[in-house]
DNA sequence: TTGGAAACTTACTTGTTAGTAAGTATATTT
DNA sequence: AAATATACTTACTAACAAGTAAGTTTCCAA
């Protein structure tokens, strides 16, 4: 894989989770990066197809995630609370989620990247759905709803405190997730 | 007050709330409106102008609600109903509300609507978190956090289900609003 | 009836956008 | 040594963006 290519990546993806879809160009990757606009496009034709591969880079990155708790056979709790560590650091680095910041821009969106979006949102509420399930058949969690719904509750909360805290500052971030947590204790 | 003046901000408050702040033109509203681009800027000098005008008519709308609830004195329940009537509302028009529309593209707004922004969320969030803890006072909610980290988490619920609900088709968004109140009470 | 304000349109400008076609340098393979 | 692929640059284009200056119509008040 191109150095390049990766470098673009990266920070299309830093881009859209500070900035948002819309708000960035090819000019702001290129003069970034030092390098011409059409090198960009030799990479990636188009933005929509940058915008997808972007999306693709972040699934993988779950998956892996995913797999390495699996190998070191974590808990449910702890599989949560690694999860919750990505939001942590997305907050200290002052940037949304790619789930929160494509969210909005959803309509704008082209097919390809709205597809890649939509798995990657599926992925990870199936997922969380999966260890609160579990984990409630364990005595570790306990709540009322299907899973489904408090996995869509817990992610919304994730997601919305990133843009809200970006709003808000006056806010502790670390009262906000422990409150999730919390929340889903027997 | 001017018709015209209106239409250009609810168009452009309808075309925030579906495409997001970045994505929409003066184009967009002019064609619609079957007017001229200058026409928007006479009403509007610049962009920001606009969006600072549409987030100051959201604050108003939001006062008068507060304001109507207090003269029909509704009990802190049927409040927190009342305001989860407008996310429940916006998911029916497939819109988001302005500060998850505003939320992602805080980076990129005008000096002027990020004040406004920041005004508009913080008093709901207040509102919210007075709702919440005098309602606990009443022994109508029950929860542990402190009320304004409650707030925060179930404006975040709100304000990201109907994002993610944008993406994900398949939630029933009824068990989703009805599990932020059911959560809350003893 | 004339002056002026309100509500626009006409006709621009300037900057930025995504995107492309054709060329060049450098390394690698045949 | 020649051919080919990789990784770009140069030099554009067409569309669209926000914004403006100057004019026009319409209505109302003095």
């Amino acid at each position: 894989m191109s150095v390049t290519r990766e470098k673009i990546i990266e920070l299309g993806e830093s881009l859209i989770r500070t900035r948002g879809y819309n708000a960035f160009s090819y000019q702001d990757i290129s003069t970034e990066l030092g390098i011409k606009n059409a090198a960009v496009h030799y990479y990636f034709p188009s933005k929509s197809n940058l915008g997808t591969s972007i999306v693709r880079t972040n699934i993988q990155r779950f998956e892996e995630m995913v797999e390495n708790m699996q190998g070191r056979d974590f808990d449910e709790l702890q599989k949560l609370e690694t999860f919750i560590k990505i939001y942590i650091k997305s907050h200290r680095e002052n940037k949304l989620c790619i789930v929160g910041a494509l969210g909005p821009d959803f309509n704008t969106l082209s097919d390809s990247t709205k597809t890649e979006l939509i798995r990657m949102t599926e992925m990870v509420l199936n997922w969380l759905a999966d260890i609160l399930g579990s984990g409630r058949g364990k005595g570790i969690f306990s709540f009322k709803e299907d899973p489904r719904t408090r996995a869509f509750l817990v992610l919304s909360g994730l997601v919305a405190s990133l843009q809200l805290s970006r709003v808000i500052e006056k806010i502790d971030y670390k009262s906000v997730h422990q409150a999730i947590v919390e929340g889903l204790k027997p």
